[in-house]
DNA sequence: TCAAAAGTGTTGACCCTACACCCATGG
DNA sequence: CCATGGGTGTAGGGTCAACACTTTTGA
């Protein structure tokens, strides 16, 4: 078959990945303090280049695993950035990604690449157009936290109610009110309460739940839809 | 400066357009019969290549311009296609795009395609990923057509509110009730009522509408969302 | 016994949905 | 005068937001 498409332009493709985790009070971002050029000494979104046999998921995959150390991370593709001359070596397309990483897990940041996490509100400048990536990703956990269960992501595996709710205000940018909150997730009826009781936070202790995932599944293809 | 990038990958990058339209009865989705290979004679989503000097946004402009002659569309990026061997004849990344346009616009639509437009729940089946491209978009425009006032991009200016219900009926895949659909129009108070009647589908004619833009833009930046 | 966080229900306001009849007109 | 689509309002149910006190226990 003769090649059609040998006189078009081709381009380098990279993949961004806003990073995001949670401390228990702050929704956070992983960043990088780029020591290579251009740029170096600022700080960056850990990215890539997609190579020829991979997917672009596999691309953002295989960085943030390079990164974190981490596999089977939840990860969504966002959009892909175009501006002509947004890396100033060459005409490179991104491709955004947001991953959701829980912070407690053993997750071995690799120190060739100086990263730090910054509190999405006291983030520093990025380079390029990172920084509307990052905007744009934030919006879309909003959006994704209201209508997915991906909240859990940034979790531990057993967390509290408080937690849970510290985490939505966190990603929502506001103060809920305590029983309105447990209230609505109760009523979700997708949550396990555990027997154990997490004992650090308080004298009485709190009971630790756990996301029910059969369960939500099961809800789900019988009609149920996550809605916070 | 030395270039980094030199030993990267690079790749084909095309966009493909799933192009709206609204007949005042059914959503509809404008096709093209390929008459060059590979798949030649199947029926594909109008595309083409981004060229070196141009954004994602402006490629979709050009291609839909070509194939449309119409300016100043209406177009909102989707997402990244980028199976490995998506495009059997190179390795290609796709970005999906979606358009909204006003088929009664005196749209010349270009001959040198074969296009044709099919309801949305009676198209052919497409080559690639198109299929995929394509359900997506609709999902997308589900969503967006609750929280933008987008719909007006698919309805001549001047519009009778059956057509208005009519076309958010089309977009959602359901009925609607009559007087709540109004009500709930006019609750948002962005619509100017003209004296002007449409005297086409019944003996007494019925009122014709515009989007008031200005007011709309007004009430956003005045706290308002819009929300159907 | 006291300090500190956990846990727990109710009420009023508002919004959404369901629903049916009269109007205006051209033929 | 009649057939056809256009236009209009309300009542009941459900959902959401506001709100404060009691419990537990380690120090």
């Amino acid at each position: 078959m003769i090649n059609l498409y040998k006189d078009e332009d081709k381009a380098l493709v990279a993949v961004d990945c806003i990073i995001f985790g949670f401390d228990n009070e702050n929704l956070k971002i992983l960043l990088i303090k780029r020591d290579f050029e251009p740029e170096r000494g600022k700080w960056s979104l850990m990215g890539g280049f997609l190579k020829k046999s991979e997917t672009l998921d596999e691309a953002a995959d295989r960085v943030l695993r390079h990164l974190t150390g981490l596999n089977n991370v939840y990860l969504e593709q966002l959009r892909g950035y175009s501006k002509v001359d947004r890396d100033p070596v060459e005409r490179t397309l991104s491709l955004a990604y947001y991953a959701l990483i829980n912070i407690s897990d053993h997750t071995e940041i690799n120190e060739e690449y100086s990263a730090k996490w910054f509190n999405i509100d006291e983030a520093p400048s990025l380079i390029f157009d990172h920084q509307e990536m990052v905007r744009y990703a934030i919006s879309r956990l909003r959006y994704r936290a209201q209508t997915k269960p991906i909240g859990f992501e940034l979790l531990p595996q057993k967390f509290t109610m408080k937690q849970l709710q510290s985490l939505y205000e966190a990603i929502l940018g506001e103060k809920l009110d305590k029983r309105n909150f447990i209230n609505k997730i109760n009523g979700l009826d997708i949550l396990l309460k555990l027997d154990e009781k997490d004992m650090n936070s308080s004298r009485k202790g709190s009971y630790l739940y756990t996301f029910d995932e059969l369960k939500y599944r099961a809800k789900v293809s019988d009609g149920f839809t996550f809605k916070l």
